[in-house]
DNA sequence: GTGAAAGCGCTAACAC
DNA sequence: GTGTTAGCGCTTTCAC
């Protein structure tokens, strides 16, 4: 046999699927002329660029980005965080933001940090460790040591569902205290009395109450009574916390639910106890989930944008990532009551 | 100045965060002994072991799992893929597998293909070209082409929510069908005569509904009538669906809905025309998710093991990812009717 | 127990 | 337009 020129010494590594390498082997030309003529066809002759597609297509090639992440150190991952996925009022936003990250050629990670932050240390390794092109943090508070470690990761942070004084980086919220003072507002508009408020035992929801509480309080009205139930929120809960409630202050006519769920489980509560909504108590919810509406009586409730959140927050991480200036970091999206039959 | 040693010629690239070389540079020893120190301790000496805890402590190292993914050939990345998010039928499955996967040190990527599958394209590249570790295909049809490619891409798979004859590879599931038949075969056994259906129009439910009508026909009852609705189906979509249902056979005396949110505006609709469940309307939901036992009447509804199928599916990829054989590369969860008030 | 060398598959930088 | 070279940050292989 004739001498082999050093041969490539076959190696005992590798996936063993189709590389550039490959591609750019058949179409006869060199690897970064075929990476051009994937990514930026412009740069490339037409002969070229036909030669190319037709190795794609008899190979079916599918470029590796993890490996290109790290070449390029863009690894066009966005790593989303929630409490749980099973609160569903974040389902909204995780979708938009999901829909709009791909429309952009992003992946979402999803991160479950779990209400009592407890979790947050291995998940922030978990996901600083990927590299991501930004980090949205929706309905969770931080640690003083994860807002460290997330700056110095240097990685773009939209923070979204809040507006905290001090944000990390971006941010896309509203103020949970004006919208307890609000319905607080509203309902003794409506001529209630007797407040009474059922909440998850999340900080943003306690904030939502609190200031529901020394609105009512401001206003003349008696004192408010505040009944917790654990998180998630679900219709259970929402029951016992109006027999809850009722046992505290028998005469209430109007209650605040930090979900609508638990709003549902208040009114369900209300209908088996022979209470009319909103005759007997009225009942406001949070999150204008779908079935509000539809609900029969429907139900008052407080409307957050969350496809716009998602959106908003996919914009500013892309924004980000692209290099360009983010025009306006913080965010306040507002939010909006929603007068319907239950208040 | 003493001449240099051909330097390094300081790189233009990289992220200028810390790496494995540093934290090895300071701990006094080769990269890959920190490595080790790392990832498998007990190959080191306690020395080594203590400088290079010292070190990452030090320089808040966080190893990039890129390139590590990349050297390794495993990502430690999970695709999951639902129709959408939020369909809410799906939410305990992503939930558990998230936390699932997260202990073994897994991160789950989300994509959504949305019902009707034609984002699917854009959608199997994005994941394939992750090289994750694995791909859980919850509730969606897939075409003949992205099972091709999905074979082709040698990643392990594991479908879920159904039980298809030809799967592409692993699976964790349930008979649709059986669900019909067994839900037909309840509500004769209560006596119900005058069967009706609502339904969303994604494949499984329809498949559901064909053996429920079909079950109905064996039993010799009345032709059974289907009212089909958009998917996600919601509650909104339940009232619709019951007026169109009984605009067409007004003595219906029970309804099996494809999803509890569908048979919770099936009862909405009902109460509001002073229909009695389960008096005049026996109603059945699927799903079981958790409102459906606070409802009032309690929802009969079916019941499936959505985080048990979640946990089982992230067993089967970590398995196959560390390289022990799957034992039971099929599974059928089952299902079970769960009697209530409303039926 | 520790290390040197050689990539994993891709792209940034700089030629030509 | 196209190619060469040199990495991105890590782990595998093989040697000591």
């Amino acid at each position: 046999m004739a001498p082999e020129p050093p041969s490539p010494k076959r190696s005992r590594r590798g996936s063993g699927a189709v590389t550039l390498h490959d591609v750019a082997r058949l179409a006869g030309v060199a690897p970064i002329t075929a990476s051009r003529a994937l990514k930026t066809p412009q740069q490339v002759s037409e002969a070229v660029r036909q030669k190319v597609a037709d190795a794609v297509a008899r190979t079916g090639y599918v470029p590796n980005l993890l490996a290109g992440g790290l070449a390029s150190t863009r690894s066009r991952l966005v790593a989303a965080v929630v409490p749980t996925i099973s609160g569903m009022v974040f389902l909204e936003t995780v979708q938009s933001l999901t829909e709009a990250l791909a429309a952009h050629g992003y992946q979402l990670m999803l991160g479950q940090a779990g209400y009592s932050g407890n979790r947050e240390d291995a998940l922030l390794e978990a996901i600083i460790g990927r590299r991501p092109d930004g980090i949205v943090l929706t309905g969770i508070m931080h640690s003083a040591e994860g807002r460290r470690r997330l700056q110095a990761a240097g990685i773009p942070v939209v923070e979204t569902w809040d507006l905290t004084p001090t944000p990390i980086d971006m941010l896309v919220g509203f103020s949970h205290s004006e919208v307890g003072r609000a319905v607080a507002l509203y309902l003794h508009a409506k001529g209630r009395q007797r407040l009474g408020v059922v909440t998850g035992d999340d900080e943003r929801a306690r904030r939502r109450s609190a200031a529901f509480q020394a609105a009512a309080h401001t206003l003349g009205l008696p004192e408010v009574p505040i009944v917790q139930v654990a998180t998630p929120t679900t219709l259970q809960r929402g029951r016992d916390g109006l027999a809850q409630l009722l046992a505290q202050q028998p005469r209430v006519d109007a209650v605040f639910c930090s979900s609508d769920l638990l709003a549902l489980g208040v009114m369900t509560e209300a209908r088996t106890r022979g209470l009319g909504v909103p005759d007997d108590l009225a009942v406001v919810g949070f999150g204008d989930l779908e079935f509000a509406a539809a609900l029969a009586p429907s139900l008052t409730t407080v409307h957050i944008k969350g496809a716009a959140i998602g959106r908003q927050a996919a914009q500013c991480i892309v924004d980000r990532a692209e290099g360009r200036t983010v025009a306006t970091p913080v965010v306040d999206i507002g939010f909006s009551i929603v007068p319907r039959q239950s208040a």
